[in-house]
DNA sequence: CCCTAGCTTTATCACACGATAAATAAACAA
DNA sequence: TTGTTTATTTATCGTGTGATAAAGCTAGGG
């Protein structure tokens, strides 16, 4: 990054909250573009604010980073789809592809399936937990929930089988997401249309369908 | 990365091509570790060298970079695979199987998942060479293979969904392999086992199994 | 055994980095 | 309008960075 300080106008004042919170979000975009080694001069010109501004609002260039994870990871499960998923009025495939729209409506984009990757590669231990949270709220419904549309049980000898079946279906969305927006190569089917195939085929790999 | 800088022996004296094999060998490991902001005093290190020992061979950081790059995506490829792929005398589920078995025995360790990852968000254009490789080699082949099998014909409306339901084959297996080696969590099953389970799938999906 | 080619090291440069301290200026209350 | 608060900037520190130049050392040929 090239990092030409132009003339610039002095930063407009904000309050304290704003500032903060403006950073947080712009930051993000930052580093999802140019990686969390990019430096702090580049990201108060991309701020249109000086360098040690940030220094008021965090304490280091970690303890932002960190609130970055905060807001992207955290912030990226919606409540109601706990719900969604395991709403037995409705169709099992319906409810997935639903909630595989939606889900892939927030995480499917170039800022966040980057800041994902790098925070991976850093070795965080926020990357674990979110694998495990998907798990826990993805994966585990979708095995229960296909299980009693089914009819079948989930025992200690089908599980591992079922939770990698799920995994793949997970893998197969997700890899679609990497290849469009990271990669930036050619995709051939819209996102939605992507989906309900995957759900099918996962569907109907399930001994009854 | 400590670079502690103990009371070293000097490095063996090394025939210039030997060397030279050896810093690109070492140095992917240290990159796919470290990432490739890691500087060339901790790399040097690591090789048991001095930091401008390595600048006889490489005319800068970069240029060692884009040697591993060569060495790791240009090396993946066994010409063998090819023919393996169109062998039409053995039933194409076992060729798959096969070829994936084979394919992720080179590709799915830490090293090579995460300079693949490294180099695909610094946006080098490798990676996108790569991704058109794969497809050319790979989901392709697959699509013809169960097509030819099941009698099919890839025409211009079905070929998306086609090469939609090959990615996601492929996406589902390399996301095994991005949770196993890149983030450290638990797998639940064997890796043939679990490509022997998803190229059933992907085969079940196709309408005549 | 010595001598030379060339592999390896020491010393150093110019610059970029994260972070801190002190000065400046804009908003708001009295 | 004036005074106080606090957001923002300027100036700077100590360290780490990729890269270069010159000196040092070791293996192999004679």
């Amino acid at each position: 990054m090239n990092s030409e300080v132009l003339p610039r106008t002095r930063a407009a004042r904000k309050p304290f909250e704003v500032r903060r919170a403006e950073i947080v979000r712009k930051a993000a975009s930052f580093f999802a573009q140019f990686g969390f080694d990019a430096t702090t001069r580049d990201l108060a010109n991309w701020l249109g604010t000086t360098q040690p501004l940030m220094y008021r609002y965090f304490p280091s260039k970690n303890a932002l980073i960190e609130e970055i994870y905060q807001s992207i990871f955290v912030g990226a499960w919606k409540k109601e789809w706990d719900a969604l998923l395991s709403d037995r009025t409705r169709p099992v495939r319906e409810r997935l592809v639903e909630f595989y729209d939606q889900y892939t409506d927030v995480i499917m984009n170039s800022e966040w399936m980057r800041l994902y990757l790098f925070a991976g590669l850093r070795g965080v231990d926020i990357t674990r937990l979110y694998i495990a949270r998907v798990e826990e709220r993805i994966i585990r419904p979708v095995m229960r929930e296909m299980a009693a549309d089914i009819g079948t049980t989930i025992t200690p000898e089908n599980e591992p089988k079922l939770l990698e079946l799920a995994w793949s279906l997970q893998g197969g969305i997700f890899y679609y997401g990497v290849r469009k927006f990271v990669y930036g190569t050619a995709v051939y089917q819209e996102k939605h249309e992507m989906i309900a195939t995957s759900v099918d085929v996962y569907a109907s790999s399930w001994p009854k369908a």
